[in-house]
DNA sequence: AACAGGCTCAACCGCAGCCCG
DNA sequence: GCGGGCTGCGGTTGAGCCTGT
């Protein structure tokens, strides 16, 4: 094994990208692909390494990437995926389409946490330390509580989720089950779908928190305004709470 | 206006696991 | 089955920005 060689050699550029870089890496990969990474930066003409290329590319440069604060269903998501799953942000990513796991490891720590120790609900520290545990693929429905969960029946898989979640929304509800069945994949057009309608005259089916301007704020101890998501997460636990608690992921 | 402390987030580091010869 | 190379992941860092005094 042992670690790659690339980023220690010498005259390889570190720090900060220049938009001239991101040009450059952008064309390429939208001409070729990125196919090998470690070779890319050879082939495009970067004086990086292609760890650096990956990540710039992966975490920023992506076109499929969100840009912008996170909405409240999607905080209410982490925190409820962060119980569930632990630190596993590339798992908690992939249930979050066009956020980067880097972005979602970034708001935990300098948002999310904070906010839940303001609460006193100190996160519990998840006994994952194997990323090889199975883990059957569950996603958020984050759609509008219009659209409810699907009806379905408990499975093994379930996942339990926390105590302290939805502490945006002051919507806190004990020992509740994320059932998988309830939360079905997330098309990967959803969030197009909902950030593109977001501007249109159909807005107003939308979350009013979607925009993130009318964000929950700990420090003023201001609450969203109750609002449709609000409910649709307070019925779905409600709904669920006397379900079987999973065995440990 | 100046400074200090806090916060955010892009980027780096190093490990672990997967893949392939 | 083994070993080396590559990718992906989570933890950490630090520069720049923001906010309060």
């Amino acid at each position: 094994m042992g670690r790659s060689p690339c980023c220690e050699k010498m005259g390889l550029k570190k720090g900060p990208w220049t938009k001239e870089e991101d040009q450059i890496l952008v064309d390429y990969i939208s001409r070729h692909g990125h196919g090998n990474w470690r070779a890319l930066p050879k082939r495009a003409g970067l004086l990086r390494c292609g760890k650096s290329c990956r990540l710039r590319w992966i975490n920023y440069l992506r076109p499929d990437i969100k840009r912008g604060n996170f909405s409240h269903e999607e905080e209410d998501a982490i925190i409820k995926l962060h119980q569930a799953l632990g630190n596993r942000w590339s798992v908690i990513a992939a249930r979050l389409p066009g956020r980067t796991d880097n972005e979602i490891k970034n708001i935990w720590h300098t948002r999310l946490k904070k906010r839940l120790n303001d609460y006193g609900l100190v996160p519990p520290q998840p006994s994952l330390k194997s990323k090889s545990q199975p883990l059957k693929p569950f996603a958020m429905d984050l759609q509008t509580p219009s659209s409810p969960p699907h009806s379905s029946t408990t499975t093994s898989t379930d996942v339990h989720a926390s105590s302290y979640c939805s502490i945006s929304s002051h919507c806190v509800v004990s020992d509740a089950v994320l059932l998988q069945s309830d939360l079905p994949e997330v098309d990967e057009s959803f969030w197009s779908q909902v950030f593109s309608s977001e501007n249109s005259s159909d807005a107003g089916d939308l979350p009013a928190t979607v925009d993130g301007e009318s964000r929950f704020d700990s420090t003023k101890n201001e609450t969203y305004e109750t609002n449709s998501s609000v409910e649709f997460w307070h019925r779905l636990f409600s709904k669920t709470e006397n379900l079987p608690v999973l065995p440990e992921l």
